[in-house]
DNA sequence: ATCTCTGTACTATCACAGTAGTACACATGG
DNA sequence: CCATGTGTACTACTGTGATAGTACAGAGAT
């Protein structure tokens, strides 16, 4: 599937996850109705353990990502889209800010900041075909 | 003294403190041959425990940031602030990298992801005084 | 000498992320 | 009916970050 963990990114790997798919159901690559990869699935395709998937579905759940489908899988849940669209901003606005501020707070010029933001911003979006 | 320490920053609090340290000299707030606080002071300041502060210390040492002197404390090593300056740029880059490829890999519209770069990037302005 | 400060080195304990393996109830397709 | 697939719930173990407490050697001041 569209799922990329990095096992030292900082963040929990089980976050990752909730976090993908999130932004996926947010991107309309999951819609509403559609099940998920199974626990089990998923974790054979990345090479992680099935536990620590079934906690960030767990977590999914709970956040009323996902609705379970006894004996068959889980699907995303309706109108989860709005839910995670709203999310999403949300979520990259708090990372993009602890960035930030531990920049200022290390004394870079303001010009060498945006210098730099520029720099990476443009990379981005080349990669971004 | 300077140091601003978030728990849950998703960053160990040693790596926080390495991380600020390393900001500090950059910066010029520390120059080479000043006396970093003490192990127990900067614990008892931050309210965490010695040993993590300890351990913050040592990679300093290794980094070659602070250098030890037997019986009265740590201070910063000479040639240390041009080591600080390199790194600082290469430490906020890997961050911002990490957020911004999140970002588009969660299928934000790039104008949406410009727009809210340069509103926290404002912001942050706005607050360094 | 003694007291007090410095860093350093231990051991023990706790919490949490992650792995490993097992077990169970439910649904589906043969 | 039965095998296979689903999620879920356990227990056990490992590694790491952090806390808690103790101990020791070196330097400086009195």
């Amino acid at each position: 599937m569209f799922f990329h963990i990095e096992p030292h990114d900082g963040l929990a790997i089980y976050d990752q996850i909730v976090r993908q798919v999130k932004f996926a159901v947010a991107g309309g690559l999951l819609r509403p109705g559609e099940l998920v990869p199974s626990v089990r699935e998923l974790a054979r395709e990345l090479t992680i353990n099935p536990n620590t998937i079934a906690r960030a579905y767990r977590q999914l759940q709970d956040d009323r990502v996902l609705d379970a489908v006894r004996g068959t899988g889980l699907e995303v849940a309706v109108g989860a889209r709005e839910r995670c669209r709203a999310e999403r901003l949300k979520l990259i606005r708090v990372r993009l800010r602890q960035v930030l501020t531990e920049a200022r707070q290390s004394r870079l010029e303001p010009r060498e900041l945006r210098e730099l933001v520029e720099k990476e911003l443009s990379a981005i979006e080349r990669e971004g075909k």
